[in-house]
RNA sequence: GGCAUCAUGGCCGAGUGGCUAGGCAGAGGUCUGCAAAACCUUCUACAGCGGUUCGAAUCCGCUUGAUGCCUCCA
């Protein structure tokens, strides 16, 4: 029996606005797409998180014996600065800035997504499309459009009419707006502009001359337009109908609501059955953005070389950190909130590890089974991960008493309870224990604290102080801590 | 301006119509040659004003404030 048998997983639907019983199309297998970068700099912290957060959710799937496929795209062309009217394209302007060419710039930062990906060890995707990859799809699906009436085509380029489309269909369900709203508050045209309406988009853009990135179709030698990849992608990979649409809450107008209206038109189907958002990660209470430079990048984060951190943190505490709120929640980046979770993240690894040196009884003080359901309750209402934190951490607390002997516990049940913390830490929520890193070279350095260790009880037992404090107060110097314990003293690093 | 969302204790963050979230910090204690660490115990709450209800921080309305989207961003 597998495990999504025995557990009841509840999703909030952005479409429907509430949680609604998860329930996959095909019964034991999910599809997944989720909207990755746009590949013209490097991902910063807030991109991180959407990504960290589909890879929690990905992770929990495959926890519950899910055979999932997961696509992610690479954006790698046709996203304008703005709405595919007069706007440049980043990664254009970007080839332009460093001058190499635009497939050198996409290469540069997928490469640095993927190494950044790996730092927070997030799981690669099933399938990791490119836009460019997929130019013939696309127009294939401009192509449908048009001839069902829904798009048509001025000097080259052809556009989403969207008044037409909201006739028969629903322009705006996702994000709860309406097409007549829209048309009344819409800003001044600052240009004159080729669509019927500023509320149509770009299928298909004809290329300027200078225009580098092109390709050949029907209508000109141009680029398609950015909300079209996701559709020719998941489509191509997913099918006309699949389980769970991705991607940060700044995505959900226009970007999905256009891919829903492109895959009604063509497909003449909703094409997905669940849309998720995750929410922004803001720094100084505003959202983190690449166009602003209110960001913090994860290298910047890594190597404590930046103005907002009082120090450097390993990646896995900053995913820990975030899983200590929900997914749909705001989160505000700071100092503060890192270094609280930091601290608390070392206590939760420091008692998982020392649950080999607990001595079993013949019963147990604590229900480990109702315990373990209560971390699963917590996945399973969408994928609560800070309520899960908490029963890790009350887990913890029982470590310690059955170290302390204050409590007792089974054999089997310390088995059990130890293999739910290893499966929730390492397996669902893909923290690292960075403490148990260790090379030749700390290998050595351990032999050489180990051996001050050794002096300085020595010297403790003789009641030589001076030289014990001396061998403490040194190491502390050189951020060798040491710590006294009851079963004899440890160190830490830093 | 339009459409949304949110407002919880010193800080970060869950949750809920009546029952302890959790983490960090603070306080007290155990341990210790001292200190640190570790562990135990513990205080402070639900933006304001109305309403519904036997009962609301939780539902409804208004006010105030913040944020997001409406133009590129996860």
């Amino acid at each position: 029996m597998k495990l999504y048998e025995q557990q009841e997983l509840h999703i909030y639907n952005s479409l429907s606005k509430k949680k609604e019983k998860f329930t996959p199309i095909h019964e034991g297998a999910i599809g997944m797409y989720v909207c990755g970068p746009t590949v013209y700099s490097n991902v910063h912290m807030g991109n991180c998180r959407t990504f960290l957060s589909f890879d929690l959710v990905f992770r929990y799937f495959k926890h519950l014996g899910y055979k999932v496929r997961y696509v992610r795209n690479i954006t790698d062309a046709g996203h304008l600065e703005n709405d595919g009217e007069s706007g440049d394209d980043p990664i254009l302007k970007k080839a332009r800035l460093e001058r190499i060419e635009p497939m050198e710039v996409v290469q540069k930062y997928t490469v640095d997504f993927h190494t950044t990906m790996e730092k927070f060890n997030a799981l690669p995707p099933s399938i990791e499309p490119t836009a460019t990859g997929h130019i013939i799809e696309q127009i294939d699906i401009v192509k449908t459009i048009i001839s069902e009436g829904f798009a048509y085509v001025k000097n080259g380029s052809v556009y989403f009419d969207v008044v037409k489309f909201n006739e028969a269909h629903d322009y705006g369900k996702l994000s709860g707006r309406k097409l007549e709203d829209m048309i009344t508050n819409t800003r001044e045209l600052a240009a004159q502009s080729e669509k019927k309406n500023p509320q149509d988009f770009a299928l298909w853009k004809k290329a300027e001359p200078q225009h580098i990135m092109r390709w050949p179709s029907p209508w000109s030698d141009g680029f398609p337009g950015w909300h079209l990849e996701c559709t020719a992608m998941s489509t191509k990979y997913l099918g006309h109908q699949f389980d769970i649409h991705g991607g940060g809450m700044d995505l959900k107008f226009p970007h999905h609501e256009c891919e829903i209206a492109q895959a009604e038109a063509s497909n003449k189907q909703s094409p997905v059955n669940v849309w998720m958002h995750a929410n922004m990660l803001t720094l100084n209470g505003k959202k983190m953005s690449k166009s602003t430079g209110n960001n913090i990048l994860p290298n910047e984060l890594i190597s404590g070389n930046n103005d907002i951190l009082s120090k450097a943190y390993p990646a896995t505490v900053a995913k820990f950190f975030m899983f200590q709120a929900q997914y749909r929640s705001i989160l505000d980046f700071s100092d503060e909130a890192l270094a609280a979770s930091e601290k608390g993240f070392y206590r939760l690894m420091d008692s998982f590890r020392s649950i080999d040196s607990i001595s079993t009884s013949e019963k147990s003080s604590f229900d480990v089974t109702s315990w373990r359901q209560a971390c699963y309750n917590a996945m399973n209402d969408d994928f609560n991960s800070p309520i899960l934190i908490a029963h890790l951490f009350e887990a913890s607390k029982q470590i310690n008493a059955f170290k302390e002997g204050t409590e007792s516990i089974t054999e089997e049940d310390l088995k059990l309870l130890q293999k739910t913390m290893h499966d929730f830490l390492f397996d669902v929520l893909g923290l690292v224990d960075t403490t148990h890193e260790t090379g030749d070279d700390s290998s050595k350095l351990n032999g050489a604290i180990e051996l001050l260790i050794e002096l300085r009880n020595q010297a403790r037992a003789n009641k030589d102080f001076s030289t014990s404090d001396r061998i403490r107060d040194e190491l502390q110097e050189v951020g060798i801590h040491l710590k006294d314990g009851k079963e004899g003293t440890t160190y830490s690093l830093n």
